[in-house]
DNA sequence: CGATTAATCTAATGATTGTTAGAATAATCG
DNA sequence: CGATTATTCTAACAATCATTAGATTAATCG
């Protein structure tokens, strides 16, 4: 009954479906979002998605059967990484096809911008000759191995943790433009709240270094 | 003991999750292919898929959940499509990702393609120069109705059934470059195949409109 | 070497999924 | 109108999945 071909056939759709199932999980999702950041213990990983070490390394090892992540020890840790930036691609992909189509998800972004002129709204490469002429400071709260693993040019590293104590270094006049891991980070918004209400004029980018170079915009790495 | 902000972050990540979710079976994958070569009933879905009217419709119904397709009533039939080209560059860059990282799907597709130089190699540009200036002949063996839809430029409509009756259509000088759903489908082989063995000089392009247009060249519709 | 830390493997669970069959809608045709 | 065709809904099954706890492996440190 079956037509020549079709066995071959289910074996090429069925592997291309193991890298969606590899997608088809809130918690995969975001683990190759933190990835997106650069390498990573299965530690720091669970850690940052709020799960058991045990789930994390369970889901770890699916991401790694679909070929989208690799393993490396190094010592007595275990370090993830994506296996490239065509990955992180995905993850953009699919954010941007979700925030477009799925209501729910336009509603809870809404929540993460609770006033809409908080974020920053020029392109890419215009921020970029701003940043460069020194008229905007572009500020990274990222932790610091994120930020030396990859960050937008003339970016400057102030890890949210380090900001309060480190105030000093922004200046007053000059208007700041804060991002993070990307859309779902909620750390440049909670730098932005402290930034404005210690006197400055700070806005939020939505963009993290997985959406900046998708758009094939160039980052730095290093300090 | 969760941080703020978990649940909307959980929200999130679930949202495009569903997204994952949709792809991630290999049936509604192959429903995604042929509905990138433009809207289809149920009926037609389900022969083309070779599964049931009923399964059909179910996946159908969960791809519609996803914002991925939408339905459309046309008097006894029920019409599906893409809810946009975004939908079908999705489904190019799933099937990138999973062929260059997926031994298994590697092997299967060297069956695919018994003899490597039954493949055209050259890239998008140089083929719609040459089909423009007539050195090639560039078929295109997908049934009449999709070649209506969206079709490569220069390219001539011989569906598969067809191309046997109509076979002193074909010069047997110029070479023929035939193309059908894209890398997965096997239309354009069996063409070559018969095409070749009638002393014609065909070869098969894997690219199929969807890859074609998410590249960013051109197509054409209508007659 | 034994103790410690980091990660994985195994087994078990409850929940979800794909698939099928049968009943129910929705539009058309005579 | 009743009969037909196309599709969806409902219920049910076995199969698969996510998650957790407990045991195990791998490397380091004293």
């Amino acid at each position: 009954m079956n037509k020549p071909g079709r066995e071959i056939k289910n074996l090429l759709y069925e592997q291309v479906a193991r890298i969606g199932k590899a997608v088809s999980s809130p918690k995969r999702l975001e683990l190759i979002e933190i990835l997106c950041q650069g390498e990573k213990t299965v530690e720091e990983l669970a850690a940052a998605a709020e799960i058991s070490v045990k789930l994390a390394s369970a889901h770890l090892k699916e991401l790694k059967a679909a070929r989208l992540v690799e393993a490396r020890r190094e010592g007595k840790n275990v370090a993830y990484r994506l296996v490239d930036t065509q990955v992180a691609d995905l993850w953009v992909m699919l954010r941007a096809l979700a925030e477009e189509r799925l209501l729910e998800l336009q509603a809870a972004m809404r929540e993460l911008v609770s006033r809409p002129e908080e974020l920053y709204a020029v392109g890419g490469k215009q921020l970029l000759a701003q940043a460069k002429r020194g008229e905007v400071l572009v500020l990274d709260v990222r932790p610091a191995d994120e930020y030396e693993a990859a960050h937008l040019p003339y970016a400057r590293s102030i890890p949210l943790a380090e900001l309060k104590s480190r105030l000093d270094e922004i200046p007053t006049g000059k208007p700041v433009v804060a991002y993070c891991r990307g859309p779902f980070c909620l750390m440049a918004r909670e730098a932005v709240d402290l930034l404005t209400r210690r006197g400055r004029r700070a806005v939020r980018m939505e963009v993290g270094v997985a959406e900046w170079r998708s758009q094939g915009l160039p980052l730095a790495t290093g300090e």
